[in-house]
DNA sequence: GATGTTTGTGCAAACGTTTGTATTATTAAA
DNA sequence: TTTAATAATACAAACGTTTGCACAAACATC
């Protein structure tokens, strides 16, 4: 491996010049920068980042945590952050935590021992507030939180906008003239949840339809609970349902067609997150888009800027032949041009 | 922040004890070990592993280089890379090519500028040989690649079996009754698919059916072209199709129904990757499933060992309702219980 | 021409750890 | 008791870079 001292000395200067030149101080002739570059290109020199950290005490490593990296959400996410923190010069180290408060606080540890610049983070469900983050990272490690935060913790925070998304999704249903809108709600413990069965209810209201809590169906996340939710909404006697996951969304159509019902004829449905497979169905399911790979990017940038504000990232209101009344399907897709 | 050299203050020892007492050197007495651990948990020390890195000229980071991190296959292997890695006690720096060569030699440069351990990766489209990676990674730097190998460099290689699961798909065809079967085989200047048409080939041969070039359809790869390699394949007489990947399997599912045919009764289809959206479709589809998680452990097993052999990893052929004509229709999905 | 100001380099310490060698303390053998 | 062996620790250099300070040369000011 060539140093700096290797070019220092084939050069007649010292390691200093060579530092300097390299990292563009101006306290350098541009006569020397020159001779120093070229001279480090030939012997094809690459300076080592972890002695430059070490000495720094700084490094060009983020770190990101996510629950799961081959979650589909979280890998976007990665991606996005990717995308910009590579460009700015800096590499990505991953952990997963499982979804484990023990695994996020190593991860947390694994961090802070390799001295990166930041966290990025989005916490496990096991994690039940952040106090950990701050004991183990301390306060010399700028962090970033996204999807899943935690707002007694400093920096910056980038979410979804999930009460604006669930209100549109919402109100999607009511312009496609749907009258008796329904909810698979999910769990009420997280924000996110919470946040969408708020959308929903106020677009009901803003649309001057009544909130009924009887069509408001609660711990609704997968495909089965969907296509349980999805009979029960039947039996309740409605004709959508705006639904805050896209396997909920799919159980429900399943429900909806095992009783013979047209959709989006006689049955209106909206997912939520566009799970790739929402395009891809026999009717292409509408979904309420997240916006991953953005959240990736704009965490990123939260990081770089170095401040601490919160950024609401918006969700899209995909839609697609499940809850389209006013055109014909969409069979682009199944007989193309 | 807390060093060894605080710990060997506090003691009234040197640094030296404290670094060899703290790695478990068997030149500490007992005694001073415990002393120097317990002061350590109470200064509250954590090993700066920059530091340590610099000195030792290895870290415990290894490299992943895939095209995308957002492709389910890439994230999968990174999640059962990192789920072997991190017991290991390694952590994962990633990288993305974006398919792009220039994308992947900074990569490299990336990581070797960061002394990582070892590198895992998987070459872009645009790499068109390996020099790039002797050449920028040297010769000290242990090297795995998996799916996209270049077989002219050293190391490890992890890669599917494309012919054996091939040839069990097709197989898997004939002993459904189907006679006169077609292949989607993808694009020949990717080994993998080649070998699928091997495997497929095979197959016919072994079970006494005729290899007919006429109902070989190439460069089918995404859902449109499968749609018309689909229509292709009935005008040809084809009672069965096995589809080198899962979204030309969707195309050509969706091919079948339009004139009407029923899957599986008239026409059986097996699609390869095992995409999530095969497992979520109406009917589900049968696919050769690709063991991305357990390609990621192999990598990382095969890091851990240091040796250089190629790990073939099984590829499972998951059969679904779309190539099962000897049950009923798997409707446990759609009536749950 | 003496003084002050730039400008460009060199010197040397530092970042925190690891490790080969030297040194001391302890024990065993003669 | 002396000597040899061993055990435990100290010493100091190294890893490759960065950076405050010192220094010299070149230039400008009066």
């Amino acid at each position: 491996m060539v140093t700096i001292s290797d070019i220092a000395a084939a050069l007649g200067v010292t390691p200093s010049t060579v530092s300097r030149a390299l990292s563009g101080s101006p306290r350098v002739k541009e006569e020397t920068r020159l001779a120093v570059e070229q001279m480090a290109a030939e012997m094809g020199y690459e300076r080592n980042i972890v002695a430059s950290n070490l000495r720094k005490g700084k490094s060009d490593i983020v770190g990101v945590i996510v629950p799961r990296i081959h979650r589909e959400f979280f890998s976007n996410v990665i991606g996005g952050a990717e995308s910009i923190l590579n460009a700015a010069g800096y590499s990505v180290l991953i952990c997963q935590t499982h979804e484990e408060f023990d695994a996020e606080v190593k991860a947390l540890r694994t961090m802070r021992n390799n001295q990166v610049a930041g966290v990025l983070m989005s916490h496990a469900i096991g994690a039940m507030d952040g106090t950990h983050v701050l004991d183990t990272l301390g306060d010399s490690i700028p962090l970033v939180q996204f999807d899943r935060v935690f707002s007694s913790l400093p920096g910056a925070k980038v979410v979804s906008n999930n009460f604006q998304g669930a209100y549109e999704a919402t109100k999607h249903l009511v312009s496609q003239g749907y009258r008796r809108i329904g909810t698979l709600a999910g769990y009420m413990n997280s924000e996110a949840y919470a946040a969408r069965l708020d959308g929903y209810r106020k677009a009901l209201e803003d649309n001057g339809l009544p909130v009924d809590e009887t069509i408001v169906f609660y711990d609704t996340i997968v495909r089965e609970t969907g296509f349980e939710g999805g009979l029960k909404a039947l039996e309740a006697g409605c004709d959508a349902l705006y639904c805050a996951g896209d396997f909920c969304a799919l159980g429900a159509i399943e429900a909806v067609r095992s009783k013979g019902l047209r959709i989006p004829e006689d049955f209106g449905i909206v997912g939520t997150a566009n799970e790739s497979f929402t395009a891809l169905m026999t009717p292409t399911i509408s979904s309420l888009a997240l916006n991953p790979f953005e959240m990736g990017r704009q965490s990123a940038l939260a990081f770089l800027s170095g401040e601490g504000e919160t950024v609401v990232v918006p969700m899209e209101l995909k839609v697609r032949d499940s809850s389209n009344r006013n055109r014909q399907l969409n069979l682009t897709h199944i007989c193309p041009k």
